[in-house]
DNA sequence: TCCATACATTAACATATATTCAATTGTTGT
DNA sequence: ACAACAATTGAATATATGTTAATGTATGGA
């Protein structure tokens, strides 16, 4: 593994500033603990607000609080059956950006600073 | 599209609160503006923290202590060169995440709460 | 060895964010 | 219309986090 210098595509590297601070934002969301619980819980399909809450044991208050901030940032798209709202995921990107970084957390140390 | 059920890998869904914890911390290091434009900056090659600084319009001390971060999280690496420490990012799973990332950003609205 | 450079670390401060509790809105069934 | 359940919203607070500035530590040259 040589780790070399131009190994992804340079969409990245057009970024400007403005791009970088929206991308920030997504990741921001699902860098707290209780909202990619509530996300991961959600991959395997669509639940309801207190299902959510009861699985993970969370206030309905709060888990509604985290989707809101989901929802707004289109990470989450609601829809009303009945009396709930069932949540999902909004796109299928998601769901590969967690698998990424999973492969990544996964991987074997071999780090040495300096 | 439908976005039904199962469409990801169930390697998410195996998860334990302790895994997703893991994977919350990376992506929590993701969402800082700074620090993502740092990580954007690096993915075309390795780069001193002293260009880095200069080339983001930050101070060395701010970018050395983002880097710190990103290092302890294995996201990036320094390697000595001389006086100088040249840091690029730890493995291919970053800029893939990125990317993906990215499209899902782009992607356009298609949203209606409830 | 002495000095300057390049980076790292620490501590202090300001800001932002997650969480809880209470009140409210919306929906279904009687 | 009313009661019961589900979800949302708002305000208050505790905690966490980013940023800055000051100090410390290696490195390379004179």
């Amino acid at each position: 593994m040589d780790n070399g210098t131009q190994p992804e595509p340079d969409r990245l590297a057009s970024l400007d500033d403005d791009g970088a601070t929206q991308l920030a934002e997504m990741f921001r969301l699902m860098g707290d603990p209780t909202r990619l619980r509530i996300i991961l819980d959600c991959l395997a399909g669509p639940r309801s607000v207190g299902d959510i809450a009861e699985r993970l044991g969370l206030s309905s208050s709060l888990v509604s609080h985290h989707l809101r901030l989901l929802r707004a940032a289109r990470v989450m798209r609601g829809r009303r059956h009945g009396k709930q709202v069932h949540y999902g995921v909004a796109d299928e990107h998601i769901g590969r950006v967690f698998l990424d970084m999973l492969d990544h957390v996964v991987e074997p140390a071999d780090h040495d600073v300096t």
